[in-house]
DNA sequence: TTGTATGCGTTATCAT
DNA sequence: ATGATAACGCATACAA
């Protein structure tokens, strides 16, 4: 592949003239720079951008860490992150995590090494004081979907504990008394926080939750319907079910109906996040909200930012707050 | 952030002993050894990805360029090749393209110069003779869902034909006789070739299938609504519906339903990619099973051999054949 | 306006 | 076993 010095040497400039054509430059010849664009054309020319990156040590990329890339959500959060940093002429740099300790740490490690400016993670398995750690030594680093009190204005993250109230208060005010909880299996915090909201609603409203009636299982379709069949086989009496997220909802929906219960008519269902699936799926979903997409862009703007020199403003963090999207799989009773 | 150097100055050494410890480098005593690595994690020591690749002509490192990072179709596309360069301690290098001309060529030149040592591409947009010079200069080019006879041997690639085929023989097999098509209206290959293999086999049996019962839309759900709402509204008559993949099929259960026609009582309904909507979505959707997260693999694993050096064997292509999933939205008739 | 020279962080070659 | 040194491709301060 062509470089500067091909260049300038079938141009008979300089290293230093090829060099400012390419980066639009000032002070070079009208002519010489239209020669000189003509040879980089003819000799299909391309910069080596980590050569670039090496003496200006700015790569123009933007790492992100997430955990699985099939999961829609993650898709969608990859998205928000690739509006902003096509806007900017930035590059991303992709490191999967998959909810380990030891990935998470090396997919960070990862885009360190190639010295990305700007970094979005998300990261559920390593400590804080790790996250701390690197938020020190990239000036462009940033959390999604998890709040730090000592990196607060580096959190973009949801509220899962108003998100929590909210849906089971929206149950309690369509009149439901029975609730059961169909949560995910891993204690990571999501589901905790989303589980101390609808306690604190249901405690707010007098009513009682046994442990009984909450059951866990992985977040997906599957562990949906396994925990529907749980709650169903405990012959516990409910009219509402609050699920982890839409996959475990749908999936407590196709149990239900399979066992001859209907949506919504003897059984509410609430589910998290309105991924596409909460409008493809029937009855379609009501759901909470998770503007993960906003979020993410945000994320990649306030990266960026950082990473231009911008200072993290003392006191301050992105909170989001779901709001409840009403569709057809609740019904007042 | 610590260079090679400093770790030299610290450890007493030159920046040859640094380089040999990093690198696992055979010649170099065992204490040294110690005490090298010890200072590197003192000090917090990366190697720079960047002054590594520009040396070593080798950047570790796997471009992508894909459409929309949303579709949950891509979503899987890059999970495939996630699994695979995972495996290969080889970095993800992502770049949307969004079926635009000018976007896709910009996502691969920003590939090259970053000199990606392999590159899985999907591009919709661009000519056969710009993909066939980018593969001249890549060893490690692949094409994903494309077809280029000329480089054959770089294209990992879907038989759309046979799938439009394997869609309405299923169809009439299951005694109908009335078909419409629901189509997207972007005329790349695949919806041409689809809908190909659908009049080859329309014709075969002997049956008609007028262009007016032939409806284009956008290829997601609210196409697919829309494209039924049309159908619906030229009081055609039909009793299975062929859609040009899941989306536009659930949008088209949709306004069925919405219309008092019983999915598939009255209607049968048939996707294709086989997503996750399919399964989730209700009735579940008989569909066409897209493995585009194994062909995404195997792209990956031949970009990597490729441009580890091994020669694209002539005559050979990377042909896949999608098979019909059964569920519940198509009745025999 | 143009050219020269230096250094970015690393690997690799050649000495020692 | 270890060290000195020349690249790699580019940007830039300094000269001319």
């Amino acid at each position: 592949m062509a470089t500067i010095k091909d260049i300038a040497q079938a141009a008979g400039v300089s290293l230093a003239t090829v060099s400012r054509v390419i980066n639009n430059g000032p002070k070079v010849g009208k002519d010489t720079r239209q020669r000189v664009k003509l040879i980089m054309e003819e000799m299909g020319y391309r910069p080596n951008a980590n050569a670039r990156a090496l003496v200006t040590k700015r790569s123009a990329s933007l790492g992100v860490v997430l955990a699985e890339l099939h999961d829609p959500f993650f898709a969608m959060l990859a998205h928000g992150v690739e509006t902003v940093t096509r806007k900017n002429n930035v590059q991303i740099l992709l490191s999967a995590g998959s909810i380990e300790k030891e990935t998470e740490l090396r997919a960070i490690e990862i885009l360190l090494e190639h010295r990305v400016e700007a970094m979005v993670v998300h990261s559920k398995a390593l400590d804080d004081k790790t996250l701390i750690d690197f938020s020190k030594q990239v000036p462009g680093f940033v959390l999604i979907n998890r709040f730090i009190p000592e990196i607060a204005n580096r959190c973009v993250w949801l509220d899962n504990v108003t998100g929590g109230r909210l849906m089971a208060e929206h149950a309690i005010n369509q009149g439901h008394k029975k609730l059961a909880v169909i949560s995910s299996q891993y204690r990571i915090d999501d589901p905790n926080h989303r589980l101390e909201g609808i306690v604190n609603a249901t405690e707010a409203a007098k009513l009682t939750l046994p442990e009984s009636m909450i059951e866990y299982a992985t977040p997906d379709q599957e562990g949906g319907e396994l925990a529907m069949q749980n709650l169903l086989a405990t012959g516990a009496e409910f009219t509402a079910v609050l699920a982890y997220n839409d996959a475990m909802a749908s999936g407590a929906m196709t149990m239900l109906q399979d066992h001859g219960i209907a949506v919504p008519e003897q059984v509410s269902v609430m589910g998290y996040d309105d991924v596409l699936l909460a409008k493809y799926c029937r009855p379609k979903l009501t759901t909470l909200r998770y503007p993960i997409e906003m979020m993410a862009a945000k994320a990649a703007e306030l990266a960026l930012k950082y990473a231009a020199g911008a200072k993290p403003e003392e006191g301050l963090t992105f909170k989001y707050t779901p709001t409840i999207v009403k569709r057809d799989s609740v019904v007042r009773v």
